[in-house]
Parts: structure tokens; C-alpha cells; sequence
DNA sequence: GGCGTAACGGTTGAG
DNA sequence: AACTCAACCGTTACG
């Protein structure tokens, strides 16, 4: 059972033991660092503990993927029936052969490589249990040849950082009625690794494609923006989230969009919203003065100034102002899952970046994209005008 | 003070 | 259906 509240660390800032930190939050965390700011002020900005910051870093630099790595499941066997098949087959042909021949063969013959080829005492065993007696055994191998031929080796968890993400939820998610399917541009799969910038993982050009600056409703991407916060659920919300069931997670990401829709038809802080930092109860109010005069915009003055750039790759950094702290909400009365579910089914429906048939919908419903949370995107969204999943 | 990382208590999900 | 267990998580504390 999922706490219905998260804790609060030593910063002040909320987390769900166990589990990861919103991909928004994640995608921030390497945002701020492209533009400069140290791990430690990154840390403290966010209230994310400065040694998940490292990690989240350490990781983003390695692999290029903001996202967490795949939690659960179980190691694939090695010691596949395509193996034991072939084991059979040697010992069949040799029945003087060393384990550590058949190791040799497995190898050699392509059956196995590297990673999966099964150790030595592995293959003693496979010998002495399933192959002693072909007789019991070939009645096994008659029913496992009816089922789907065993996965190729691939490393465990490799799965999690080749994500076709909205494909998985195109799939896994029915469209509800009166909501565009997810354009194809979105549901494209993505290989990997990629050469990727954080710009576009931030998916600007995919809020920008889609907002009016006279739009009373703000795109998904928008949302999905705003979901960054820590303390921009309105109350009535809050029932929505809490206690939360997978099964139950859908209609509670809708109701989410009903409470996201309005207030993005005001201004935004463009700071609070890439920081996080504050939101000003339900969006609604835009930034004090006191923020304008500390450097702050609007979104709108965002949107504006994005559709001004020449390319359309603004640099992320012309719209952050780092040293503008605003001061936090009080994180006690936030749920995190407030934080974590204000994304539209229509478009965030899987943790696709997981295990292919991963939970549809998890609590952290402000995940972006994953398709979209690596290193640069410009080749994968070239041609990408429209993204639209469409409010209700 | 900043940062890397082991320990810890927790969740997850394939088998 | 319940269980196992090895993967992951973020926080904390230590060096």
C-alpha cells in the first residue's frame, strides 16, 4: 500500500520512500546543472537531497537518461530452454563433454554471448538435473516449443533506457472519447543511445508549438509544466490523489486535468515554474511584483519570446534566473502525489521507459515523456509541430 | 562547505 | 493468490 503522503527530508522537501522522484523533478535537476549551478544549490533549490542530485547527475552524464532505472521484476534466466536445448544437443552428440566445453560452445555457436552464457556449475547442474533424463525431459521441451521463442540476450534492465514510452500508452491506454489520439510525432520510438540536449528534453518547443498566447487552456506539455511544483494542488484535489490505486489512476489523472485546466489562462511565473519553488496557491495569481522586479516573467513573455528564436532552440538559460530563490511552501501539507499525477491520461499513460509491461500508470503522473527525457532531441522532433493531446 | 558513496528502509514486479 | 527476492528508489550520514 502506497503512503498517502510522502515524507519530508532535511531540506523540506517531499519524497516517496521507495520511490523515484517525478521525472519533472529529475529533468529539472539536470536542467539546472547545464545552466550551472552547483549539485549542492541544486539540491537545496529543489529540496532534493544533494546526494540524489549527485546520482541523478552521475547517471545523466553516463547513460544520457534522466529516468530512474527499472524497479522490480526478475532477472532473466539464463538457463533459457533454448540452452538446455542445446546442451542437450552437445551431450547428446559427446556424451563425454566437459561442462566447460559446452560453455565454450554455447559461446561459439552464438547460443549465448558474454552476459547470459551460463557458468560452469550452471551447466553441471542443467546436466545433471534436466538433462540426466531426456525422457521426463522431452516432454517439457514439447510444451515450452509451443511457447513464444526465449528472448535474445539482452542485459536485465536494459529495457528502461530504450523507451518508446507513448507508444506503450497509445497502446495500453484507450483514447477517450473527444481526446485526439497522440500524434504520431509523440508516439515515435526512440533508439539509443541518442545525442540529445536538455533544451529539448524540456520539451519548450513542445509547449510552444502548442499555446496560444490566447488559449484559455494550456496544452499537456503545459501541464505537465505546472506539475513541476511542489505546492500548486488546489485542496480539492487533494481526495483525487490520495490514497491512490493503480486501478483508479486514470480517472484520477482526469480529474487532475479538470483542476489543472483553468488557471493556466493566467500568466505564470516563468522562475516559480522552472523552479518549482513556488506557485502561488492554485495558479491562478500570477507572480507578485516582488518577482517581476527580481528578474522574473511570465509565461506568457516565455511562450513569446521561444516563438521569437530563430531556430526554435532557445537556450533554457535565457529564461532561469538562478540566483532568484522564491521561498518554498510549506511541504508538510503537500501530498507528493499531488505533485506527481496532474498529467492527462491521453498522453502520460506508461512508464514505457520501464519493463515493457510495466504498471500503465504510476503515482508520479507528471512524468514527461521519457521518449523526450534524453540527451537532445533535434533529429527526433524535427518536423514535430504538433503535440497536441488535447484538454477533455 | 561540497561531493561521492555506503547503509538503510522502503517499493516493485517477474518468476 | 501469495510469496520470494533481486532489482531499484531517495535520504542520511560519513569521510
Amino acid at each position: 500500500m502506497e503512503p498517502a503522503f510522502g515524507e519530508v527530508n532535511q531540506l523540506g522537501g517531499v519524497f516517496v520512500n521507495g520511490r523515484p522522484l517525478p521525472n519533472a523533478i529529475r529533468l529539472r535537476i539536470v536542467e539546472l546543472a547545464q545552466l550551472g549551478i552547483r549539485p549542492c544549490d541544486i539540491s537545496r533549490q529543489l529540496r532534493v537531497s544533494h546526494g540524489c542530485v549527485s546520482k541523478i547527475l552521475a547517471r545523466y552524464n553516463e547513460t544520457g537518461s534522466i529516468l530512474p532505472g527499472a524497479i522490480g521484476g526478475s532477472k532473466p534466466r539464463v538457463t533459457t530452454p533454448t540452452v538446455v536445448k542445446h546442451i542437450r544437443t552437445y551431450k547428446q552428440r559427446d556424451p563425454g563433454i566437459f561442462a566447460w566445453e559446452i560453455r565454450d560452445r554455447l559461446l561459439a555457436d552464438g547460443v549465448c554471448d558474454k552476459y547470459n552464457v551460463p557458468s560452469v556449475s550452471s551447466i553441471s547442474r542443467i546436466l545433471r538435473n534436466k538433462i540426466g533424463n531426456l525422457s521426463q525431459q522431452s516432454h517439457y521441451e514439447s510444451y515450452k516449443q509451443h511457447q513464444p521463442p526465449p528472448q535474445p540476450a539482452l542485459p536485465y534492465n536494459h529495457i528502461y533506457s530504450y523507451p518508446s514510452p507513448i507508444a506503450a500508452a497509445g497502446a495500453k491506454v484507450p483514447t477517450p472519447p473527444g481526446v485526439p489520439a497522440i500524434p504520431s510525432t509523440m508516439a515515435m520510438p526512440r533508439t539509443w543511445p541518442s545525442s540529445h540536449s536538455v533544451t529539448d528534453i524540456l520539451g519548450i518547443r513542445s509547449i510552444t508549438d502548442q499555446v496560444s498566447d490566447t488559449s484559455p487552456y494550456p496544452s499537456p506539455k503545459v501541464e505537465e509544466w505546472s506539475s513541476l511544483g511542489r505546492n500548486s494542488f488546489p485542496p480539492a484535489a487533494q481526495h483525487a490523489v490520495n490514497g491512490l490505486e493503480k486501478s483508479s489512476l486514470e480517472q484520477e489523472a482526469k480529474y487532475s486535468q479538470v483542476i489543472w485546466m483553468a488557471p493556466h489562462s493566467n500568466p505564470i511565473c516563468e522562475t516559480c515554474l522552472l523552479l518549482a519553488t513556488c506557485f502561488h496557491g492554485q495558479n491562478t495569481v500570477p507572480c507578485p511584483p516582488t518577482h517581476m522586479a527580481s528578474g522574473h516573467s511570465t509565461r506568457m513573455k516565455l511562450i513569446k519570446k521561444v516563438r521569437e528564436a530563430p531556430n526554435g532552440l532557445p537556450a533554457v538559460s535565457s529564461f532561469v534566473s538562478a540566483p532568484a530563490m522564491p521561498p518554498y511552501a510549506t511541504p508538510a501539507q503537500v501530498s507528493p502525489y499531488m505533485t506527481y499525477s496532474a498529467a492527462p491520461s491521453s498522453y502520460m499513460a506508461s512508464h514505457g521507459w520501464q519493463h515493457a509491461g510495466g504498471t500503465p500508470l504510476s503515482p508520479h503522473g507528471c512524468d514527461i515523456p521519457a521518449s523526450l527525457a534524453f540527451k537532445g532531441m533535434q533529429t527526433a522532433r524535427e518536423g514535430s509541430h504538433s503535440v497536441t493531446a488535447s484538454a477533455l
